[in-house]
DNA sequence: GCATGTACGGTACGCCATACGGAGTTGCTT
DNA sequence: AAGCAACTCCGTATGGCGTACCGTACATGC
């Protein structure tokens, strides 16, 4: 747990916080601290304050510490949020897929994701940035997602694109979502405010001789719904379109219908 | 142009700077810069070394001007990122979907966002947070992508959701492609050191025994493509998933093919 | 019992955005 | 022609941040 020098961004000190192997020291003083009761208190204030408000300080004051303690523990802020991340991940349960069937699979990666997304909306600002550090969970994951669209007669290279895809899908819809009602307008007036308050200057500035087609949409109220309403919608049409793929990779099946007494629904 | 107090996020200002509306002053002294070229410097420093090399120090020295002087142009550096945003927004043409057909047209949208992340990295960062800002180009590009899915038989509601589906998903697999080679792992090593330097620990760390297919999609060298080597793919399965619901919103073209005297296409 | 390696954390450095206010400049008003 | 209001430019200062450095206190192994 010693503190390394680790001048920039080093994978093996990062793979162990995250694995937790490391053995502890025998020598010195006791530990008064946890990795998981930092990563916690670091959880607790993004999800109530946001990311902005998570600094070294503000972990280290809930947790009744100096501030440097904290590096005794964790290398830098960057991997903190590596660990954040790795963990709050493990809220998802895994579906079985092999009870499923690799759509309602992928469907309940999908909303876990999602509502993820809405118990810590700072989620959506790291699943960007170098998420692919290979924590547990985040490996857990991956083998979960893989193992919905394996055994469907696709290519290696395939399965990574389907799953690529729905998260892909999801990340971006999810993304909009969360930061349009978070830290988006950064600080100060909410969403509605600043919405009721720039109104009259859009009516002013687009002109719907102009922009005809976004003012009959806006017209429809489209723009007044929560902005993933569309969700389930998009959801739905990408599972449609990795279901004829996978459909034209196994065409023997429709025409072998008839053999299983019941092929449901 | 005069510094307003501003507190936080006010609508009018940040619109106003957006469309560039709003008088110059007669009073005062000559001004010594323009917001383009503010925007540009910007721009070009956020290109060149990243979102995290862009202060507004930097800005100013780029220009060779005081640091507060960019505040007479711009209310803060928030706002200069919404105007970054649009301005490079600007450099995508917007297909004509009239001529080139719904799917050829949010085809060549996708890839022109596509494109526009590889040059500009950092717009990824930013179409998260509130861009929503309906500037001039955002506004035109919504304009343009919603026309792309007009007069297919969906309503309002399914144009937003269709044209959403597509942005959601591009943002999604460039953000992933853009953000591994970037500022992800900070700053220091490059994505190949490093992803080298962390194998041998993952090996140890990822059994095969746990993670099978995991390990069988690895061994594939599925993770040695590109990171948005599945984009064309992807973009094809969500495009069929769309073609799928067009199909369907208009049963009545194949049995009522022959009654007006031109249905054009 | 002493050396060693560790935990803790105060202080300090160099960044950042930006509030404030003064000095200099321009053009309108009288 | 004079005065003043409105404006630009920007030096200084404030309060934040991550974290390097290092002194002090402590627990163990020898």
């Amino acid at each position: 747990m010693a503190r390394e020098k680790s001048g920039r961004a080093n994978p093996a000190r990062t793979l162990a916080l995250l694995w937790r192997t490391g053995e502890e020291p025998t020598r010195g003083p006791k530990q008064g601290l946890t990795v998981d009761r930092i990563v916690h208190a670091a959880i607790e204030i993004a999800d109530a304050d946001g990311l902005g408000a998570l600094s070294m300080r503000a972990v280290a004051e809930r947790l009744g510490v100096g501030t440097m303690s904290l590096y005794t523990y964790v290398p830098g802020k960057a991997e903190l949020l590596h660990v954040m991340f790795d963990t709050v991940l493990g809220e998802n349960e895994l579906p079985d897929a092999a009870g499923l069937g690799w759509r309602t699979a992928l469907e309940r990666h999908a909303h876990a994701d999602h509502a993820l997304a809405q118990r810590h909306p700072w989620v959506v600002q790291l699943w960007g940035p170098g998420l692919l550090l290979m924590g547990p969970r985040i490996t857990a994951r991956a083998e979960s997602t893989l193992r919905t669209v394996a055994h469907l007669g696709l290519t290696e290279t395939e399965m990574a694109h389907v799953v690529g895809l729905v998260d892909a899908y999801v990340r971006g819809v999810t993304q909009v979502a969360v930061d349009v009602n978070r830290d988006a307008v950064s600080s100060g007036v909410g969403y509605e405010d600043w919405w009721a308050e720039s109104t009259p200057y859009l009516e002013r500035l687009i002109q719907p001789a102009h922009f005809p087609t976004l003012t009959r949409v806006w017209a429809a109220g489209t723009y007044e719904e929560a902005p993933d309403a569309g969700f389930e919608f998009g959801l739905r049409l990408v599972l449609d379109g990795i279901e004829a793929l996978i459909r034209s990779r196994r065409p023997a099946e429709p025409i072998a219908a008839a053999e299983p007494p019941a092929t449901q629904e």
